[in-house]
DNA sequence: CTTGACCTTCCAGTCACTGGAAGCCCATAT
DNA sequence: ATATGGGCTTCCAGTGACTGGAAGGTCAAG
């Protein structure tokens, strides 16, 4: 399987296929007579493994420590799960970030009348800083 | 005012300041006789309208937007209004990446019984894809 | 006259890719 | 035999928004 057949049943660009080689998240793929990277059906799980983990958002370094569990079979499950839990707080804590300024900007919006006229609370807003509304 | 000063007093650290000088976002400082650059009152307010803004999840290119059109004074509210629209909608969308990728990760977790032994259904997921729940 | 806190510039590193150039390899169509 | 088109290789550079650090100039106080 050469590198674009991997990259096709996996999911991940052949660019970042050698991107992921190249910082040491998978080992060097072995190679053809010709040069050309060859991927086994293993190397190929694996990169599977690092497309879901990485659309859940975790970190490339978290990603490498994962993988590392999932080779351990002596690993104890609570490792992982302690991973996925600050990886969840980590999670939570931006949603609250994104909430409070979509919050923000509502409320701006709502109060921009949004016409051909320059007077415009956003900007008046940006400026001064948020008001505390009492 | 020395640039410390105006960190001081924008919350925009000096190195930030430099820096959103030599992208252009602000026009190069005035200097004093010794090479250090010198901020008056209306420069504290633009970074201070800058540090807003970026708080609020604007790119710095469009927070150039903003300040153009903070600068403007023929400009129209409506478009001021469709710049926090647009952003809005950016800022619901990741929000609901993230409370996908939140409750998927819960779901893993609450799975994984997180003791001594290896079992473990997050990575199992991890490798084979998430399974959808009938 | 020295210490320490400023300030200056410039280069490098972060994170996770992505684009592009230059050039080799291979199969097929002519 | 050759031209074409695709896939593969490497390496360098750019993205966004900073941040760290080195090397060196400036300034006020003790």
């Amino acid at each position: 399987m050469n590198i674009g057949a991997a990259a096709e049943a996996t999911g991940v660009p052949a660019k970042t296929i050698r991107y992921y080689e190249s910082i040491g998240l998978i080992p060097p793929a072995t190679r053809a007579e010709n040069g050309y990277r060859h991927y086994t059906e293993f190397d190929v799980e694996t990169l599977r493994f690092i497309q879901h983990s990485r659309r859940l958002g975790f970190s490339v370094k978290d990603v490498g420590n994962l993988l590392e569990l999932w080779g351990d079979k002596d690993r104890s499950s609570a490792d992982v799960k302690a991973l996925a839990l600050q990886h969840i707080s980590e999670v939570e804590q931006r949603i609250k970030e994104l909430e409070t300024i979509r919050r923000t900007l509502i409320d701006l919006t709502e109060r921009c009348h949004g016409n051909d006229r320059p007077e415009c609370p956003i900007l008046e807003d940006l400026a001064t800083g948020p008001e505390a509304p009492e």
